[in-house]
DNA sequence: TTCTTTGTTCCGGA
DNA sequence: GTCCGGAACAAAGA
């Protein structure tokens, strides 16, 4: 389940990978995603060379000549492949050993010179590939109502406190909440309420000063961190090149019920609750 | 058979 | 009118 530190990965391997290569060809092995992979706006982008890689949130902006760009989401098991055939380097054997079948869930190949291809895959096809209007991309309903990165400046104590002091909603939903903050999904969150000591379920408003500052301290540090290891991802996550991120061990509560809480002299055994539909794990002993 | 996952949308209660 | 949580939905696999 990609969050937004396994797309920062991916963003990083893609531009490693691909850009300034140029599309010599489009193929549409399977159109069925969130939203119908629309033929016609991804053939208008053959000929044309990636010029950047970017990341919004969740989304990957592959940016293209001639003011077009696809907006990439991921959901929960979409993935691209590289396939170099002449270059070693690429691991293309790795990508086809994972699974033998692997390539059915195949969704859109983009082909470069020289044998490179770029391949779109998503198994439970909740991730969606759309080609915009560069200039109008920042107008989609996908961009446009998206809180502040997290690891923006400006998602710092001053917008949290004012953000948090009269909601009556529970700090996970609110973490989860994109507008609010654009980028953390259910693992993470879980993940740094337990760094912050704070019950997932505690109401914001409640929270005080010295947490609210903790917050915003392993948030970003959390994502920092998970981005230089590699992006985390329970099992669905790989990059570009096959590989699962390497942070996967490192989760304290997440999927971690009935464990033992791993903070030291606690001792508190982990918990799991439903909070609107998403599995929520904390230590009832020191997160308060 | 049931549960899990994301993000969006809709609905009803407060 | 606004805020908020819950349910439904898409799909596939364990």
């Amino acid at each position: 389940m990609p969050e937004l530190p396994e797309v920062e990965v991916v963003k990083k391997s893609l531009q490693y990978k691909v850009k300034n290569l140029s599309i010599t060809r489009v193929y549409i092995n399977n159109s069925k995603l969130r939203y119908k992979i629309n033929s016609r706006d991804f053939h208008r982008i053959k000929g044309r060379k990636i010029i950047s890689i970017k990341r919004r949130s969740k989304y990957l902006l592959i940016n293209l000549s001639q003011d077009l760009t696809i907006l990439a989401h991921l959901g929960m098991t979409g993935k691209f492949f590289v396939i170099g055939k002449n270059n070693k380097k690429q691991k293309t054997s790795f990508y086809y050993s994972i699974k033998k079948d692997e390539s059915k869930h195949d969704h859109l190949t983009l082909y470069f010179n020289k044998g490179i291809k770029l391949i779109y895959n998503d198994v439970r096809k909740f991730g969606f590939l759309k080609v915009f209007k560069s200039k109008n991309l920042h107008k989609s309903n996908h961009l446009k109502f998206l809180g502040p990165e997290p690891l923006n400046k400006d998602f710092n104590f001053h917008y949290i406190a004012r953000y948090f002091l009269d909601k009556k909603r529970t700090v996970k939903n609110l973490l989860m909440d994109q507008k609010f903050v654009s980028g953390l999904g259910n693992i993470y969150c879980n993940e740094i309420l337990f760094l912050c000591k704070i019950r997932p379920d505690r109401i914001a408003k409640k929270v005080n000063t010295k947490e609210l500052n903790n917050l915003i301290r392993y948030t970003k540090k959390i994502l920092k961190i998970s981005i230089i290891k590699g992006g985390s991802s329970i099992k669905d996550f790989v990059n570009t090149e096959g590989n699962s991120g390497a942070f996967q061990q490192k989760f304290n509560v997440y999927n971690k019920e009935k464990s033992e809480c791993n903070r030291k002299n606690c001792s508190g055994v982990i918990k799991k609750i439903y909070m609107s539909n998403r599995s929520s794990f904390f230590c009832p002993k020191c997160q308060k």
